[in-house]
DNA sequence: CACACTCCCTAAACCGTTTCATCCCAATAG
DNA sequence: CTATTGGGATGAAACGGTTTAGGGAGTGTG
């Protein structure tokens, strides 16, 4: 049933020139006449033919083919509204260049190192988007003996020499702290994410950074896996405090545990944010939907993944390392903080 | 600072023994004795030599990635917990295969047909998962005149000839309504997803036929987009509606939809399950987040998605076509729902 | 008219595998 | 002792492109 397979040969056949010169013209490379190249596209075009993307891979040329790996376990991940919309920034600007995202859900980070390291070496792709990143991560010194291009998606101090883009976490958490004091909360809590992510270990370290700066009464750290359970688990611990002991108002690490902090509350016979506020992180579009609507660190993780998408394209092509701050997240009020009632 | 990339020859060279030997070991294929396997292996294993994809490939072995095209607006994408959740479950089964996905967004279903037979022409994938069908779907004839092993995510009335793995929609329909028509809601309405897709219409002519079947005094349908702003919408002008006109009982197509519903029923003070009982769908982590807890028609996407990979993976190893229900989805009762309060 | 210089284009080498026809050789059969 | 068998290994031909050294045909100069 299929046709069998139409090459480059066919396409030379066609219009009367040899492979070399159909090569030339379907890379826009010089040394071709513009009647040649136009009778080379016709032929192409009747005969309905594509370059074999494999067959020029292998010939050296580049690939048009980006790595992610992430490593979470694959049930919590389609729940995280922040990969997949992550993915769909990185997805924005591979299409407008034809390009395709190689996805693997890995367990750890060793085996992502050995799945990057295939994917390189076979040459599968022409790079990488590396997230996630913990301390002393390995994939740094793996990037850096393949020599491979590769976007680092995490604060520079733990993605050593390797470029970066990254969001000021430390400066969110602080103002989303001095958010709340200024609103008079004097007992904070802090419904953190996974504790051997980077990330969160600055998040925390800021958090408690602010909290004594303020001189806060009572500020309460936990981390999570990120899962609507384990915020909903958190919180009822956080509130099941007596009063003095009760923080009044909750900052999660990202909104799936802020919608489920929101909805335990309620359980409970708290209002929101009356009783409690809560302030949620990411802020997809869940925020907006609930009652009262969360107020959160806002961050356009779209505008991040395409942000990371084009600083591979640069590292591609050749640029030197660099450091990439994008915009930090800004604070966005909304029904769900306010002045505690004491 | 890369070492100059090792290859098969290199490795024959070191074992003593020509490509063609190290081939047929590291395929597992006969006719070497263990002795010269073991010595192969060994010698890969000290250059740290794996296989180079892309050439096993352009010398027409098997492909281990499969395609994946979605067709939604990036930003759409990432707040449907339902795609992220059915790549999580492709994902599961490829990993343990040790293939990868290939994934695209696409603007329209022409779009599609091109990056696929591109895809199938250029060897980058093996197979693909096709989702979303619309009524006389290109993709169907495309997928046959390739000759190309494809599982299609959809009603067989909407796929043809293709193999097919899909969830018995319009039952499911007929059983939410039934639900709701047995608490005692005469007046039901529907906040429909996407109009263009097959499994849309399917959903609307089922419930359209469970309302005159069960004599129903009112029953309404709109589609949407699929977002919470619109499910938010549907539902404010459904329940603008003065008593008589008014449902007292909305079926959603999507979770997301049907927490903004929940969110809009506050708004406007009316109570949820009292006023107005609430249906999810696909029941994602959200529906047991909020207050009241959602009641939906419950769906394991995550293993829809690993059914799909399973099924492409037996189309690729040559069995014939089929036709692989997967569990209709069921009525979780939970909290938004109950007999009307006249 | 010889020479150099362009401009187009071709031919062949190459990328790193798989595949298959073939060869070698030891063991068994006749 | 020769013929047959068959397992183990080889070498060369694909696979479908890219790349580059160089060849031939025109043109402009001395």
């Amino acid at each position: 049933m299929t046709t069998s397979r139409v090459t480059i040969k066919d396409v030379a056949a066609r219009a009367g020139v040899s492979k070399g010169a159909v090569s030339l013209a379907f890379n826009h490379k010089p040394g071709l006449s513009e009647a040649t190249r136009d009778r080379i596209f016709a032929a192409a075009r009747e005969l309905g033919w594509a370059p074999n993307l494999t067959a020029r891979t292998l010939a050296g040329s580049r690939v048009d083919v980006v790595g992610l790996a992430i490593c979470r376990p694959a049930r919590l991940l389609g729940l995280e509204p922040f990969y997949m919309e992550f993915v769909s920034g990185v997805e924005s600007v591979l299409t407008e260049r034809s390009c395709s995202l190689l996805l693997r859900l890995v367990r750890n980070v060793e085996e992502e190192v050995g799945l990057q390291e295939a994917w390189w070496r076979g040459r599968q792709i022409g790079g990488s988007i590396l997230v996630d990143f913990q301390l002393g991560d390995p994939r740094v010194a793996a990037a850096e003996r393949l020599g491979m291009p590769v976007v680092a998606v995490g604060h520079p101090s733990l993605t050593g020499s390797l470029t970066s883009v990254w969001t000021d976490d430390a400066t969110a958490v602080t103002q989303a702290v001095r958010y709340l004091a200024a609103l008079g909360h004097r007992r904070i809590a802090r419904v953190g994410g996974a504790a051997a992510l980077g990330h969160t270990a600055m998040r925390t370290a800021a958090f408690d950074e602010a909290a004594r700066v303020l001189e806060l009464a009572g500020a309460w750290q936990v981390t999570t896996d990120y899962s609507g359970e384990a915020g909903a688990r958190a919180t009822r611990s956080l509130l099941m405090a007596t009063p003095p002991d009760r923080p009044t108002a909750i900052v999660y690490d990202n909104d799936i545990m802020a919608v489920a902090g929101l909805s335990v509350a309620a359980e409970m016979g708290l209002r929101v944010p009356d009783d409690v506020s809560l302030l949620a992180w990411d802020d997809s579009q869940l925020c907006r939907l609930t009652h009262p609507t969360l107020s959160a660190m806002s961050h356009d993780v779209h505008g991040f993944g395409a942000d990371a998408a084009r600083t591979l394209f640069g590292v591609i092509t050749g640029e030197g390392p660099g450091s990439h701050p994008v915009p930090t997240p800004v604070l966005t009020p909304r029904g769900s903080t306010a002045p505690p009632r004491v």
